[in-house]
DNA sequence: CGCATCATATGATGGTCATCATATCAAAAT
DNA sequence: ATTTTGATATGATGACCATCATATGATGCG
């Protein structure tokens, strides 16, 4: 078939998306090339005209992430003056929601303990998007005139990847919840910022 | 064979090890049953005489992992000030050399991410285990004289795990060392406990 | 209107894995 | 010493999986 110009380009697409889903869901080596080209409505065959192995697919889908999280974030806070764009920042991240929907969150907290574990091009592809994700959290801190924005944003985003992995992690609801709610309000405190009722996301 | 009374025995808890640091380093789904036993010194067949089934013996491994844990915890702050002891709990977990020893490390780490794909069984041997950690950082904190010990412990005890979660997800080597140096003394700082140059464990 | 093209499909291939059925064989009991 | 027992070994089995070789067939082009 000689498609339509971009029909392939398409196609692409809607495989990183699919397999950016899949893969917070359930993992680099948890979800099977088959499994991802049927989910996107193909078959496995046709995955190598758009890969070049599952590892290069799993780094595009990591890239791909990692910039939409940034979109998504950046327009959640529009508008927002800087304290509160951070205290909202915060909220969303360290919330039931967030914790409740892995396959649309951020892969820092999904899949932090299967990086080890990984080959070179993803640990490349995640190495890049926690460095974005640092230096966006030190622009955040400095703006909302917080002292040490520098030595402070990998402390509070390594806090708020803690609490919603251990939430996650956990099956108890009653300490997962806990766990949520000390570590917001934890890091709120740290930082000056008001732990008002209006952060309690469901 | 009928081997000396306790033969087996030796040979389980000798499987349970083994599993217990293959666990941590490969994830539940990373190691084989037949590579379990061949690091053990045998091969694959016996492996069902010892366990119910890879999941049960994955269970297994995680309570004994939590328990001896515990136990190491215990020795190295045993008779210590209870604030020193805070501190050198906070400064033992979030170093280089707990991040660069995953095999031998906290499994809260190095398997939260793993946690929400695995089996019931498994689960509740992690949730047993996370609990038992809460309670204990909720009596440290106490001990140390902290307020609102109760609601700090989880918020601490997450942005631990974080910290050494995210530093040993990501490659880069300056990176990681930023990650566990913010994080340990953000945390400590919180605490009111000074950060002196005595805790820059290797 | 048929042909060439290329996105996708079909169908191996060789590898890994958990699990189980059965064989071996060391030593305790007699 | 022979028997018996139970711990471990050998060798399937069926299920997955990444990857690739080749077939198909839709459609823009001539």
């Amino acid at each position: 078939m000689r498609y339509s110009e971009n029909h392939k380009q398409e196609t692409h697409s809607r495989l990183v998306k699919v397999a950016a889903r899949m893969l917070r869901e359930k993992g680099p080596d948890g979800f099977a090339v088959a499994e991802l080209m049927q989910e996107a409505g193909l078959t496995h065959g046709g995955f190598y005209a758009h890969f070049e192995s599952k590892e290069a697919c799993v780094a595009e889908a990591l890239r791909e992430i990692f910039a939409q999280l940034a979109r998504h974030t950046q327009k959640n806070v529009e508008g927002l003056p800087p304290r509160h764009a951070l205290a909202t920042v915060i909220d969303l991240y360290v919330s039931p929601r967030h914790r409740d929907s892995a396959g649309d969150g951020c892969p820092v907290t999904s899949l932090n303990s299967d990086m080890p574990r990984q080959p070179q091009a993803v640990r490349e592809a995640f190495d890049a998007g926690v460095k974005t994700m640092v230096a966006s959290m030190k622009q955040r801190l400095a703006s909302a005139g917080i002292d040490n924005a520098e030595s402070l944003a990998p402390a509070v985003l390594a806090a708020m990847v803690g609490a919603v992995s251990m939430s996650r992690a956990v099956g108890d609801k009653t300490l997962s919840d806990e766990l949520l709610v000390a570590a917001r309000s934890g890091i709120k405190a740290r930082l000056g910022l008001n732990d008002n009722a209006l952060s309690e996301f469901a």
